[in-house]
DNA sequence: ATCCTAACTTGGACTTTGTCCAAGTCAACA
DNA sequence: TGTTGACTTGGACAAAGTCCAAGTTAGGAT
């Protein structure tokens, strides 16, 4: 189970109940939920968690680099528990589900120096978009 | 001046002002702005538009691929005149500032068959992230 | 030119997503 | 076992976006 609990430790945070409902949740299914979603499946192991705990807790874990915070869309943040290996999305336009992908080569090496305007380049996401295969064989 | 609204006409939809005015907000600068930054500048040429008009506006816009919507962080939409020249977008960690950037090759090439679980992979968007000249001259 | 009508716009209410804060609670160390 | 500062809570608030009934209007028909 969860190491990252041990990892929590080690950075001198209090191991509440909530916290660690949260890293539960987070660790259990390798999803990618909105903070609502977390806040729900929370709810069902202790009933009285409240939202702001959850966002906090998780604005805390992607500050520490546990947990990655994906914007998909313009909608509600998406947070992915798979933040130690490298990857990259999938998502269906049809239907919002989300995969993991990884694809080959470093994106940044294609992004050559005199397209980098004075940027000190750090990182790339990709979102590759299309029609998972259930809704492909529909309009 | 606009070629926008010719398409806009060729496709049948009323020349209302207030799509005059929100498709030339976007032409005019090519930069990246939120709703809200779209409806404040268009006020300043027709004070009674609504903020209404102005989010379905740019729905449309984006239906009929005249304009991008880009969701680089969980915050507002940020709308792209720039839909059809292909480019990425690279984005100051520090300030937010967002450049169109050009990579070289095909992100789609670098996703094999085995990474794709039977979608068909219609796009890609990348999102480069750094610090912009300025910020990196600061902590 | 004028009329008609479907298409468009308006303003305000409402929803979703997220932040903030004062007051209360509790994990962990002594 | 007590103490204390870190953590949690619930509710108010804010930002971004959607929805709708009522009013207005562009543009084809007359």
């Amino acid at each position: 189970m969860s190491d990252l609990l041990e990892r929590l430790r080690g950075r001198g945070w209090r191991l509440t109940s909530q916290r660690r409902v949260v890293a539960e949740v987070l660790d259990g299914e390798h999803v990618h939920l909105t903070a609502d979603e977390v806040h729900a499946r929370a709810v069902e192991r202790l009933p009285e968690i409240s939202r702001a705990t959850v966002y906090n807790t998780l604005g805390e874990l992607v500050c520490i680099g546990e947990v990655l915070e994906v914007a998909t869309d313009g909608r509600a943040k998406r947070y992915d528990p798979n933040a130690h290996h490298a990857h990259q999305h999938l998502i269906c336009s049809g239907c919002g589900a989300i995969r993991d992908v990884h694809p080959l080569g470093d994106p940044l090496a294609a992004l050559p120096e005199a397209e980098r305007f004075g940027f000190t380049v750090s990182g790339a996401e990709i979102t590759y978009r299309g029609l998972c295969p259930q809704c492909s064989n529909r309009p």
